[in-house]
DNA sequence: TATAATGATACTATTATTATATCATTTTAC
DNA sequence: GTAAAATGATATAATAATAGTATCATTATA
C-alpha cells in the first residue's frame, strides 16, 4: 500500500528539484527531461500545482511555472493535502453505511493515532528539509 | 485512504465478537446472523483465518469455527500480516522501476518512521485490549 | 502572426479491493 | 448407509481508485 500517491510523490519531486536551482522559471518540457515523469500527466500535476498556490505560472510563449513561495515555507502537508486531500486513515470504515457504534470502536481511535503521527510529520517535513535531507 | 482493508477491518471484528462470548464455536451462518458481513465474504475470510493460525475449524456437520489462541495472545498485527502482509507504506515507489536515489530519498524515511509507527501500535494492540476499549 | 507555452477537460488503462458463485469434501445425525 | 449441514478450494465478476493519455482552447511573445 501507500502512504502518498504518485500525483503528490511525483510532485515533491518537481518542487524538490526547481528548490535545488534557485528561482528559476521551468517549463512542462524541461522539467519532463530532467525527471522523465510522464509527460501529459506531468503537465496536468503542474497545473494542479498552480491552481494550489504551490506553483505561480506565466502563459503563452516563453511562459513556465516557478515556486510560489520559499522552500522553507513549502510543507509535506501542503501537497499530501491538495493531491489527496486531508489524511484520513479511517476513511473506508465509515464511507458508505454507519460504523456499528463508531463512537466506542476502539480500531478507530488506533488508527487515528497513526494518523495524527503521520500528520505531524508531513506538517514537520518541508521542501528544504527533504533537500538537506533531514 | 484507508490504513486497514475491509478484510482486516471484518477480521477484527469477527475475532472481537467471538472473544466476547468465550471459547463457543461458531458457524459461518451464526457470524453472518450477528455480524451482517456479506455472507460469502465472511466465509473466505473465515478460511483464511483458519489458514493463518487465528482460527481453527472443524469440518462436517456441526463443525464451524473457534478462536485459535486466547484474545490477549492476539495482536492486531497479526490480522493486518495475515490479510495485507507485511504493512509497507512506501510501496509504490519503489515497486517496478527503482527509485532514482532510494537510499538517500528524505522522503523514505520520513514515510519509514509514520510505518514503524503503525507497526508499534498494531503490535500493541490485542484482540482483548480492544474488547477492553485501549 | 506563427509559435510555443499553459489551461481545461474528457477519456482510457491498470490495479487493488470487494464481493459473488459453485462445486468438492468432510462429518455426523438419523 | 445416506442425506444434510458444515467447511475447503477456487474461479469469476463488480467496483472504485489510481495512473496515464489525448486533444483542443487560450495566451503571450519573438
Amino acid at each position: 500500500m501507500k502512504l502518498l500517491t504518485r500525483e503528490t510523490d511525483y510532485s515533491v519531486r518537481v518542487l524538490c528539484h526547481m528548490a535545488a536551482k534557485g528561482n528559476k522559471q521551468w517549463t512542462a518540457a524541461e522539467l519532463y527531461l530532467d525527471l522523465r515523469i510522464p509527460r501529459p500527466f506531468l503537465r496536468r500535476i503542474l497545473q494542479m500545482m498552480n491552481k494550489g498556490g504551490l506553483l505561480e505560472s506565466r502563459k503563452g510563449r516563453s511562459g513556465g511555472f516557478r515556486l510560489a513561495s520559499a522552500p522553507r515555507t513549502i510543507k509535506l502537508a501542503d501537497v499530501v493535502r491538495l493531491f489527496q486531500g486531508e489524511l484520513r486513515l479511517n476513511e473506508c470504515l465509515f464511507k458508505k453505511r454507519i460504523c456499528p457504534d463508531r463512537k466506542h470502536c476502539p480500531l478507530r481511535s488506533k488508527i487515528q493515532s497513526i494518523e495524527d503521527y503521520a500528520v505531524k510529520q508531513f506538517e514537520g517535513t518541508t521542501i528544504q528539509s527533504l533537500l538537506q535531507g533531514n
